[in-house]
RNA sequence: GGCGCGAUAGCAAAGCGGUUAUGCACCGGAUUGCAAAUCCGGCUAGACCAGUUCGACUCUGGUUCGCGCCUCCA
């Protein structure tokens, strides 16, 4: 039995879909101004493993993950480039496409743009101020009006008094409540817009994503994820307004991922201390970084550093030497009665408890190794598949780390030593060896012959992220 | 200030009221011309103080420290 962890009653809870056998989740995406970076790509890789695991229990699962290509940030940033805000979101969204297929994060169902849901969005911000719980401000500003709906805070545990108390920002003085939050700004001159009601304008934030998932998914669906920081207010103000407009429940299951830390702090892009996915990948093997991110609880923080992926390489290595030396068998159904199928299962099923299950890949490695055991083998392949790992050819992934010579060197190398080892010049084949490794290429002799590999470097970049991003 | 989360061995990181987590690193041994990989064995825990219990790393209370949110943020 599956039970996930529901920040809203901070609780685990067996999971019960709305309609048996289908799963709608919805996840805060990106808003594209700029490349995305480790936290992004743990939000990614979390949702990810949920998304697959979900569909490995036989989930028909609709899974949205929306793109924000409409805000403040955008708007400045292309004014900055001087170029187009289509051709910058563009740029971004194909970088991100190809973040994400290296990362091995299969796509959403569906990727809906905040741009075209502007009608959508209207229609709902329509129903909020025939409630009631929408005004527009002298600025021309539409607001959502907290006080008007009874739950607001319930999310992140805020009562509207507390909220104020330790408030930290000036007070616009357009708003009736300073927690109020926009839900339609009017637009200043250059800017984007659409017409509507209110004048012409554009969407704020929050009310992107409840208009997006109510579109595709229905006001009523199981799951919504995102990162711990859009807890309060971005997820708070979804309720309020999901609620608020259909007057039923929103959401059944709301999950969030933990941050990646750099030095115990939160990587973001205020803080200026974040690396992008593309700088790591440059010397990271995007699988590491995956395994790296897996091997955490999706809920719990994650330190990153050099030493830490290097780690996580070594250990990944290890899966890849059992599947390099046992070949797997191929597996069509997984024998889910197997004891370490059944312990993949329980962890998985125990909140997404992916770092449990790794540890029992582990186990069933040595196992197969111990065996040499194809079938075991097989069935490590394949589980390490439902995580998105251990897919490749264990050559493949051993030797991503080729560069400086080519195969065909190394393999002239490796005859030349071959030669000195049977002339028992044993000095001359250290030599070899040695200057092979210096070029970062290991040199392995067993029963059938000498094999190589190339471990990916494993060592992050030293620097830190752009601070302008 | 308000609200919330956390503290586990050298490092990383889980579950669990009593029984080996797991990985990396390290130390012996086997194997190897020497290595690598592999196998066998070893190593080391749960911030602090109380309480509950036959028994607590695990539950309760307190202390200390760290982090997050309260402003855009995965």
């Amino acid at each position: 039995m599956l039970t996930i962890y529901d920040t809203l009653e901070r609780r685990k809870k067996p999971f019960v879909p709305i309609t048996p056998g289908k799963v709608g989740i919805y996840v805060c995406g990106m808003t594209v101004y700029d490349y995305c970076h480790l936290g992004h790509a743990r939000a990614m890789v979390a949702f990810d493993a949920v998304y697959r695991w979900l569909k490995t229990q036989g989930f028909s699962v609709t899974y949205v993950r929306n793109i924000t290509d409409i805000d403040d940030k955008i708007i400045q940033r292309a004014a900055q480039n001087g170029e187009s805000i289509a051709a910058l979101t563009t740029r971004f969204i194909d970088a991100l496409h190809e973040d994400e297929r290296a990362l091995g994060v299969l796509p959403p169902d569906f990727e809906p743009r905040a741009t075209e849901f502007v009608f959508r969005m209207q229609e709902l911000i329509q129903k909020l101020a025939e409630k009631g719980l929408a005004y527009q401000a002298g600025n021309g500003d539409v607001h959502y009006s907290v006080r008007k709906f009874p739950g607001y805070g319930k999310l992140s545990g805020k009562s509207l008094d507390d909220l104020r108390a330790g408030e930290r920002v000036e007070v616009e003085s357009a708003k009736q409540d300073p927690l109020d939050f926009v839900l339609w700004k009017r637009a200043k001159p250059g800017e984007p817009s659409w017409p509507s009601p209110w004048g012409t304008g554009r969407p704020g934030w929050h009310i992107e994503c409840s208009a997006m998932s109510s579109e595709i998914l229905g006001t009523h669906f199981d799951i919504h994820g995102g990162g711990q920081d859009l807890q309060f207010p971005h997820h708070e103000n979804e309720i309020a307004q999901s609620e608020g407009a259909h007057g039923a429940p929103f959401v059944n299951y709301w999950m969030h991922n933990g941050f990646v830390r750099i030095n115990d702090e939160k990587m973001s892009k205020s803080l200026g201390n974040f690396f992008t996915i593309r700088d790591v990948l440059k010397t990271c093997d995007a699988e590491v970084v995956r395994f790296f991110i897996l091997r955490a609880h999706y809920r719990s923080p994650l330190n990153y550093a050099e030493a830490h992926l290097r780690d996580a390489r070594q250990a990944l290595d290890t899966l890849y030497f059992t599947l390099r030396d046992v070949p797997p068998a191929p597996v069509t159904e997984i024998d889910w009665e197997n004891p370490c199928a059944r312990r993949f299962r329980e962890a998985m099923d125990d909140d997404f408890g992916t770092h449990a299950a790794i540890a029992v890949l582990f186990e069933l490695a040595q196992e197969a190794r111990r065996e040499h055991s194809a079938a075991l083998s097989g069935l490590l392949k394949a589980l390490g598949g439902i995580l998105g790992l251990l897919e490749r050819e264990p050559q493949a992934y051993l030797r991503a780390g080729a560069a400086s010579l080519t195969e065909a060197e190394i393999e002239a190398k490796i005859a030349q030593r071959l030669a000195a080892r049977q002339a028992r010049d044993f000095a001359l084949a250290d030599r070899l060896r040695d200057e092979l490794k210096a070029a970062g290429i290991v040199l392995e002799d067993n029963a059938n012959g000498t094999t190589w590999r190339c471990p990916a470097d494993g060592d992050g970049p030293s620097g830190g992220g752009d601070p302008a991003g």
